[in-house]
RNA sequence: GGGCCGGUAGCUCAGCUGGAAGAGCACUCGGUUUGCACCCGAGAGGUCCCGGGUUCAAGUCCCGGCCGGUCCA
C-alpha cells in the first residue's frame, strides 16, 4: 500500500484528550493511546490475548451487547435500522451479506438513493466463509456468522455533513469506555488503510488486550485502475464485532462460551466429548492470539505450549484440542446453516446454494467423524430455538430449514455409501496430497473421513496439512457473482429520459412522438409506446410512420433512461419531426399475458412449495413464459396440479393489478425484499407491480390491469435446470389453443402412423405392444428353425477337416444379427463346428468351435477370402469377420478354401 | 459460470492396447430343506444414455448433446 499521509490520522480528538502516537514494536504500525509507555499495538498476533484480565462494566450476552451498542448510538442521535437477510438479494455482485455497509451498497453509497436515516445504526448478521477452516482452532477469533454493529454517516461532499473522523472516534471511545467500561488507557487506535468492494479510505482498528473489537473506516475513494478517485460521498463505515464485545465482557476462554452460553455444554454432551480443564482452555486462550492457522509450525508450537501449560503430552493435548475444535465447528456451522436457510437459500451445486451446501457438508463431516449416528438437524433445531428471538425468520421457516438439512444429510450419507470404498482404495495405493485432491474434487469425499476409515482398517495415514485452503488456492476460479456492465450507448448521452407511455397506459396501441435523434438504423423519440427488451420481457415490434414513409420497428432497446428504436432500414427522418407510432398489438398483449402469468405463477408456486422459492430467472415471449425458481426437488405431479389450479383460480378471482411508483425505502419497508425477484433496479423510485394477496415485485414490464385478462395458464413443461433450480414453462390466454393444437397434431400424426384415431390411440398402443411381444417370440422360433437347419447342414453338407466339420452357409433371410448369435450358440454346443456365413450385404463371418479352432485359423481363412474377394477384415483365431468388395457365393468360397487353406493346412 | 468423474440386466457393478455383452444379488422353474439372507440345478432378463464420426469391426476411440455426481468465493 502506498504511503498514506499521516495527517489523515492526526485527529483533534486525540490531541484534545492527550492520546499520543506510537509505533508498534511487533508489526511497525502506528497507533494512538493514552498510555505513553505502550510500545505494542495490542492486536493479534503482536500480543497474547489478555483481555480476560481487563475490567469491564458488566458481563454481556450477544443480545445484551447488541442492545447496548444500538442504544448508545440511538442516544447519540442515530436511528436504529432493522437488519437485512444474510443473503444479499439486493446485490448483483455478492451472494452473502458480509458487512453492515453491504446493506447500503451500491444504491446508497453511490448516491442514487438517500440513506433510510442519517446517521444510522444497525446490527447486521454477516456471513464470511473465507476463514471457515480456522473456525474453532482460533478459539473464536474466526466465526462464519457474526453480527456487525455499524454506525454509519453519509456526508455529501460540499453538501450536507453529518459527522466525520473526529466524532466517529470520539463516539467509539465513549462507547467502549462508558458502555463497555474499558479502562481508557488500554484502548488503542491503530492506524490502517482499508480497501474493499471497490472503495478505500483510511481507518482505525480499535484494539484492546489482543482483541480487535471494532474497525472505523472512512470511505472516501473508489479504486480505479489501481489508483484512487474521490467519491461524491464521504462515508463513515464502522464495524463492531458484537460477539467480540460479548466475549470481551464475559471473561470466557473462548468466544463460543460467550456466544452460545449453556448451548456449549449441551452440544458437548450430545457429541459425547469430555470437558477439558480450565487450565487447558485458558492456556489455549492466551496462545490463540499468537496463532497463525495457515502455518504448520505455528500450529504445532500452539499445541506444544498448551501441552506444557496443562502438563499433558503433546498428543494428549492435540486430542483434546481436536475435540474442542469439532465442538466449536458444530456450534458455529449449525448456527450459520440455520440463518442461511431461514433466508431462503436452497442448497445447490452452484451460486449461493453451493455456499450453503459447503457449510452443511462441513458440519455433516464433523459430526460423522465424532459419531456417524449423530444427526445434524438436531443441532440446527437447537440453534433455531436459541436464536429465534433475535432472528424471527428462523422460527417462521423452521420446517423448511429442518427438512432441507435432513435432505442434505441423506445425500451426504448416500455419497459416503457409494464412494468411500473406492476413495479409500485410491488413497491407500498412494496417500499423497495429489490423490486426496483428486478424490475430493471428483467425488467430494473429504480426506478426514478417508483417514478415519483407514484407521478403522488399521491403516495409519494423515490428512495433508492445510488441505482445504490449498484446494481453494489451486482452483480459485470465477465463481463470484459477476458485475454486469450496462452496455450504455455513447450516442444517446445528453438525450432526455424517454417518456414511457406504456407505463401510463399499457393498452395504448398508437401514439404520436417527436424525433430527437437518428443514429444509423436507430431512432430516439421524446416518448414511446414501444416496450424495450428488459426484465425478461421481449421487446415490442411495430412501425413508425412519417408523413411520407413507414418503417418497421424490429426492436426497442433501453440505454439508461433512453429508449431507442431499431428500424429495419436506415430512416429518412429529421430531428423535431412528429411521427406516428403503432405497436403489434397481438404480440404485445401476449407478452403482457405471459408477464402477468409469471407473477401469478410465482405466487402460486410459493403457496404450494414454500417461501424459500425465489425467482432465479424468467423470460416472457409472445409464444410462452419461462420461470426458473429455487427449490430442492422437482415438484410432484400433485404439487404441479395444485400450482396450476391455484394460478387459474387467481385468474378467475378477477383481481385488480396495481402498478405504482414508490420510494425505494418505502417499498422495501412495505413489502420486504421479495420485491427483488427479477433483479434490483438502481433507482431512487421504483415501480411496484402488485397483485394483492398474490405477489408484489419491482417490475418494469407491461402488465394487465386484472388477472382475469390472463385468460388461463397451462404449465407445459417442468425440468430440473440445476440442482436446486427448477424451470417452469407455460402458456397463457389464447396461446393455450396453440398449445392444444400442437398436442393434437402430435396425437393425430402418431395415431395415423398406427392407422387409428387419437381417441383410440391408447387401446391401439396396448395391442401393438402385445403384438410386438408375440412377434419377438415368433422371430426367436424362426431363428431356432434356421439354427436347426444349419445344424442339419453341418451333418450333411459339411466337409470333415481333421477333427473339424466345415460348413459354408448363405444367410437365407438377411438377419445378420440373429444369425450371428446363433452361430455362437451352435459353435459352443458343437466344438467341432466351423461355420462360414455369407451375409446378404457381402459380409462374411467365420465362426469356429473349440475343437475346430485347433484345426483351422479363422484369421487365415479371412485373409484368404480377402485376397480373393477384396475388402477388409480380421478378428481372432476362433472368430473373424470381413466385408468383401465382390459378390460372394458358396461354391466360390469352397474353391478358395480348397486352394489356399485346406491344401496348405 | 468454470473444472473433474460417471451413465452397461430390476439393483450393485466388472468389461485391458477396438475383435461374439459378463459377475453377484434379486427374479422364474425344478430339486433339496419345511422357517430366521440354506444348498444344488436350470431359465428368463440388454436401445451398453442419445445423436453423429473414425473403422472391415465401437460398450471401448473422436465430436456434439442429455442426465447424474462433485469441486471451486
Amino acid at each position: 500500500m502506498s504511503a498514506v499521509d499521516e495527517r489523515e490520522y492526526a485527529l483533534d480528538f486525540f490531541k484534545r484528550n492527550g492520546l499520543v502516537r506510537k509505533r508498534c514494536k511487533g508489526c511497525g504500525s502506528y497507533f494512538w493511546t493514552l498510555n505513553p509507555e505502550l510500545d505494542n499495538c495490542q492486536d493479534a498476533p503482536c500480543v497474547e490475548y489478555f483481555f480476560n484480565r481487563i475490567p469491564v462494566k458488566s458481563k454481556m450476552t450477544v443480545r445484551e451487547a447488541r442492545e447496548a451498542f444500538l442504544k448508545f448510538f440511538e442516544k447519540n442521535g442515530h436511528e436504529i435500522i432493522q437488519p437485512r437477510p444474510v443473503v444479499a438479494r439486493w446485490r448483483e455482485d455478492l451472494y452473502l451479506t458480509i458487512a453492515s455497509i453491504v446493506v447500503f451498497q451500491p444504491h446508497v453509497t453511490s448516491g442514487i438513493v438517500p440513506p433510510p436515516a442519517n446517521p444510522l445504526v444497525i446490527s447486521q448478521p454477516c456471513i464470511r466463509l473465507e476463514d471457515i477452516d480456522n473456525v474453532g482452532l482460533t478459539m473464536g477469533r474466526h466465526l462464519t456468522l457474526f453480527e456487525m454493529g455499524g454506525h454509519h454517516a453519509f456526508n455529501e461532499r460540499g453538501g450536507k455533513r453529518v459527522y466525520w473522523k473526529d466524532e466517529t472516534v470520539e463516539l467509539s471511545f465513549r462507547f467502549f469506555t462508558e458502555e463497555v467500561g474499558l479502562p481508557p488507557d488500554l484502548l488503542v487506535f491503530k492506524e490502517s488503510w482499508w480497501t474493499g468492494g471497490g472503495n478505500a479510505g483510511p481507518s482505525f482498528e480499535v484494539t484492546v488486550g489482543g482483541l480487535e473489537p471494532a474497525t472505523l473506516v472512512f470511505m472516501q475513494y473508489k479504486t480505479v485502475d489501481g489508483g484512487l478517485e474521490r467519491i461524491p460521498l464521504e462515508i463513515v463505515d464502522t464495524g463492531y464485532g458484537i460477539e467480540r464485545i460479548a466475549w470481551l465482557t464475559s471473561k470466557t476462554p473462548t468466544a463460543f462460551q460467550a456466544i452460545y452460553g449453556e448451548l456449549v455444554e449441551n452440544f458437548r454432551q450430545r457429541l459425547g466429548l469430555e470437558k477439558p480443564g480450565d487450565a487447558f482452555l485458558w492456556s489455549a486462550f492466551r496462545k490463540a492470539g499468537l496463532l497463525d492457522p495457515s502455518d504448520r509450525m505455528s500450529v504445532s508450537s500452539f499445541i506444544l505450549s498448551i501441552a506444557k501449560d496443562a502438563g499433558l503430552s503433546p498428543s494428549e493435548a492435540k486430542n483434546i484440542l481436536d475435540g474442542e475444535v469439532k465442538l466449536y465447528t458444530v456450534l458455529d456451522h449449525s448456527k450459520t446453516i440455520s440463518y442461511m436457510l431461514a433466508d431462503g437459500i436452497v442448497p445447490s451445486n452452484q451460486g449461493e446454494g453451493y455456499l450453503a451446501r459447503l457449510v452443511i457438508r462441513r458440519a455433516l463431516k464433523t459430526l460423522y467423524l465424532i459419531d456417524p449416528s449423530l444427526r445434524l438437524a438436531e443441532f440446527v433445531e437447537k440453534q433455531i430455538y436459541f436464536w429465534e428471538q433475535d432472528y424471527p425468520r428462523l422460527r417462521e421457516n423452521r420446517e423448511y430449514i429442518l427438512k432441507v438439512v435432513d435432505l442434505e444429510e441423506e445425500r451426504f450419507r448416500q455419497l459416503i455409501k457409494e464412494k468411500l470404498g473406492r476413495a479409500l482404495n485410491v488413497i491407500l495405493k498412494s496417500p499423497t496430497f495429489e490423490s486426496f485432491e483428486k478424490v475430493y474434487k471428483e467425488s467430494g469425499i473429504p480426506p478426514d473421513i478417508i483417514v478415519a476409515e483407514a484407521q478403522k482398517n488399521g491403516k495409519e495415514i494423515s490428512v495433508p496439512f492445510d488441505f482445504y485452503s490449498k484446494i481453494a488456492k489451486s482452483s480459485s476460479s470465477g465463481l463470484g457473482k459477476r458485475i454486469e456492465l450496462e452496455s450504455e450507448a455513447r450516442w444517446t448521452e445528453g438525450l432526455p429520459p424517454t417518456e414511457l407511455l406504456f407505463h401510463q397506459d399499457p393498452y395504448l396501441r398508437t401514439a404520436k412522438a417527436k424525433v430527437l435523434k437518428v443514429y444509423g438504423n436507430e431512432v430516439v423519440l421524446d416518448r414511446t409506446i414501444f416496450y424495450p427488451t428488459g426484465g425478461g420481457q421481449a421487446s415490442d415490434s411495430g412501425k413508425i410512420s412519417s408523413s411520407n414513409k413507414s418503417y418497421r420497428v424490429v426492436e426497442a432497446r433501453k440505454y439508461g433512461e433512453v429508449v431507442s428504436h431499431l428500424l429495419e432500414e436506415k430512416p429518412n427522418l429529421n430531428e423535431g419531426e412528429i411521427v406516428e407510432l403503432e405497436i403489434d398489438w397481438g404480440k404485445r398483449f401476449s407478452n403482457m399475458r405471459h408477464h402477468t402469468a409469471t407473477h401469478i405463477l410465482l405466487g402460486s408456486i410459493k403457496r404450494v412449495l414454500g417461501n424459500h422459492v425465489w425467482q432465479a430467472g424468467a423470460e416472457k415471449t409472445p409464444e410462452k413464459g419461462r420461470l426458473d425458481v429455487t427449490h430442492y426437488d422437482l415438484p410432484t405431479a400433485d404439487e404441479l396440479a395444485e400450482i396450476e389450479r391455484i394460478a387459474n383460480e387467481i385468474i378467475d378471482e378477477r383481481i385488480s393489478i396495481r402498478a405504482t411508483m414508490m420510494e425505494r425505502n418505502e417499498a422495501e419497508k412495505k413489502y420486504g425484499f421479495v420485491i427483488y425477484q427479477g433483479g434490483v433496479p438502481m433507482q431512487r423510485t421504483i415501480r411496484i407491480v402488485e397483485i394483492p394477496g398474490v405477489d408484489a415485485e419491482a417490475c418494469f414490464g407491461t402488465h394487465l390491469s386484472n388477472t382475469a385478462e390472463v385468460g388461463g395458464i397451462k404449465i407445459t413443461n417442468v425440468t430440473k435446470l440445476q440442482d436446486g433450480v427448477i424451470r417452469f414453462e407455460y402458456v397463457a390466454g389464447t396461446r393455450l389453443a396453440n398449445y392444444a393444437r400442437e398436442m393434437e397434431n402430435i396425437m393425430e400424426e402418431t395415431a395415423s402412423l398406427f392407422n387409428t384415431r387419437p381417441a383410440q390411440l391408447k387401446e391401439r398402443a396396448k395391442v401393438i405392444a402385445s403384438d410386438m411381444a408375440k412377434m419377438k417370440s415368433l422371430i426367436s422360433s424362426y431363428r431356432k428353425m434356421i439354427a436347426r437347419s444349419i445344424e442339419v447342414a453341418l451333418e450333411s453338407e459339411s466337409k470333415i477337416i481333421g477333427r473339424a466339420r466345415l460348413l459354408v452357409f448363405e444367410d437365407p433371410v438377411g438377419d445378420a444379427e440373429g444369425l450371428s448369435e446363433m452361430l455362437k450358440e451352435i459353435v459352443e454346443r458343437r466344438p467341432e463346428a466351423a461355420i462360414i456365413l455369407i451375409g446378404r450385404d457381402g459380409s462374411i463371418e467365420i465362426s469356429l468351435g473349440k475343437t475346430a479352432s485347433e484345426e483351422l485359423d479363422a484369421r487365415k481363412i479371412a485373409e484368404a477370402l480377402r485376397e480373393e474377394f477384396g475388402g477388409k477384415g480380421g478378428g481372432r483365431s476362433d472368430h473373424s469377420f470381413l466385408r468383401a468388395e465382390m459378390p460372394v457365393r458358396v461354391d466360390s468360397v469352397w474353391k478358395i478354401l480348397q486352394e489356399k487353406v485346406l491344401r496348405s493346412g
